[in-house]
DNA sequence: AAGTGGCGGGCATACGTATTCACAGGGCAG
DNA sequence: CTGCCCTGTGAATACGTATGCCCGCCACTT
């Protein structure tokens, strides 16, 4: 009474052999069906359930996925990405609804997850989340890849050169902001991200500015570019650096809102009005974004769909029909910062 | 070269036997030293580690902790709270710290989690986070102790009548921020929240507010306290439901900060100043809170503390040195929201 | 009447590790 | 010199499930 039941427990009870009773249980169509319905009945009422790690022994297959966050530094009190974040729940569900069980973890870029995931069979497949330095892990992805193990990550579609990759249109998206600035009369736009082919997806946004540029036939000044990686504080110094610069400006586009918040904290340092003086467009919309004073216009990214793309990308390696997904739609969210 | 080792493969190289591996590989001190020495190199060239559902099977302990997001709805863009959200990180570094793999998922109230993990050995202990009317899954946790199943909860401490519960002092926490707002010099305090006990951290911390009011020689209005349950939707209610009452009040404690959000919106859309006409001070200190306009004020908690002692407290049942933690601290974070 | 296929299900075994027991040899006290 | 304990290690086995293989039976062909 007191030890959980066993299969053969069930098999007993029914009147049948433990293999029945495993085959019965997955559904394996090979049971009749009356003794599948007695079987079900009596594991019910047993509160049986499967032993995971018996079952993933066996079969070699864990039925689990992993989610690794992705961190610049070691720092405990490091907060995530909200962007990221904000995937947690679609990812979740859908691992979930897919009946895979979900691992998660942060790790540092320089760790050695690539070894422990895969040599431990903890999990069947692994979601990378995060931006980074891309090069610094590339050798570990190359890694993983030559070992078989399934790996898809959050990034820049069609760019990345190694391993499966699902995200946004970035370029885009970039296009949607910065159309949208010059639609509402912005000519000095700057660009607060980084053009590095070591951030894809920055790299991407950058190069949508530029291409809404073009269309609308202005020129991009380098002057108007500064480098900046998701951060608040990478917002506010590269506000500081185009100041120093003595740069002249009528908006800005931001690569991600975290930027965009901290543009937004040093520009009312400096006393120069939102939207009036300078209007400004983020991406990403996370959850702080329609707080912010004046709420900020950005380009939304489908996080919901991100999950479950992710996850169904991720089962597709597993199945052995691989397919990269085309990017997914941007969405530009106007509101007041960007004078709307 | 395309099988993962085994610890037979291991032992076939250093010339012991399977177990005389296994041993060395968890430290066991009946190897030798040097025996161990080699075994560890040997080991490590070859990418070696343990398979996690093997050794689970045997040793009966998945090494594997379960957190669960409790949310009210099925709902699919159902946004968890972002208080819980911050508490992700800590809990998931305090269970890496501790060895243990940390599974995640959300679950319905109603659901039948308390099966799941329980009987398929998932996992050696639950974590569960998530305001919610505690009456409706209490019979889940009897359940669950019942079975010895381990569990700890984020509540309040020495409230909930059943099971392991970490919390804040959210009682001190209530009272602060009620302080705070009096020695402001506000008189007419509402409380946007809940007395009941079906939320008891919101209970507590309407006691906490109760302490103050008393303190300071005040009387507490029944007409002044508004139900709400954490949701910024609840705050625009909470302070639709004042005026229709055509209460007075000068301030607003809310026992949340989505709840606070909520509330200074509804107070903008009045056209009440804040804290002019109305000082308001939250709970929780969200992320969002020092963005909104005024940055809201609010009683922090230490989530970074939380989540090590959850993970702390859950692995000393584990361990059956099972005890209650006292509450957390909690520290008044002073914006201009409360006009400070 | 003798094949011929399914269908349904039992038997045996494998998955990779951890643990119990037994045991060899050496040091040491009696 | 004998018995005894201690240190290290090997042999055997258990954990609970999934799967390959085989077999008995019945319904149909020819």
């Amino acid at each position: 009474m007191a030890k959980r039941p066993t299969s053969f427990d069930i098999a007993q009870l029914a009147g049948v052999s433990q293999p029945t009773v495993s085959r019965a249980l997955r559904g394996v169509k090979s049971v009749n069906a009356q003794t599948r319905a007695r079987i079900e009945a009596i594991a019910h009422s047993l509160h049986y359930a499967v032993d995971k790690h018996a079952s993933s022994l066996r079969s070699q297959a864990s039925n689990t996925l992993a989610l690794l966050f992705f961190e610049e530094t070691a720092d405990e009190d490091a907060t995530i990405n909200p962007f990221f974040l904000s995937m947690l729940g679609s990812i979740t569900r859908a691992s979930a609804r897919a009946g895979y069980d979900l691992l998660i973890s942060f790790q540092q870029l320089s760790g050695d997850w690539h070894v422990d995931y895969q040599d431990s069979h903890k999990a069947d497949g692994i979601i990378l989340l995060g931006y980074g330095d891309y090069e610094a892990y590339r050798a570990r992805l190359d890694h993983l890849a030559e070992q078989g193990t399934h790996v898809v990550r959050w990034g820049a579609v069609g760019t990345d050169p190694a391993g499966i990759t699902v995200g946004s249109d970035n370029r885009g998206g970039g296009a949607q902001a910065t159309a949208h600035l010059i639609a509402q009369g912005r000519r000095r736009i700057a660009f607060l991200g980084s053009a590095d082919s070591r951030y894809p997806e920055l790299e991407e946004r950058h190069r949508g500015y530029g291409d809404a540029l073009a269309q609308a036939g202005l020129v991009a000044d380098p002057a108007l570019r500064v480098d900046a990686i998701t951060s608040e504080e990478a917002g506010v110094e590269a506000v500081a650096t185009l100041k120093a610069r003595g740069a002249a400006y009528d908006a800005i586009f931001a690569a991600s809102d975290s930027i965009a918040i901290g543009a937004m904290r040093a520009l009312a340092a400096e006393g120069r009005s939102i939207p009036g003086d300078v209007a400004v467009v983020g991406f990403d919309d996370i959850p702080s974004a329609s707080l912010t004073t004046p709420p900020l216009s950005t380009v939304a990214q489908d996080t919901r769909q991100a999950g479950a793309l992710l996850v169904s990308t991720l089962l597709g390696q597993l199945r052995g029909t691989a397919i990269t997904p085309p990017p997914l739609p941007t969405r530009l969210i106007a509101r007041a910062s960007s004078g709307a």
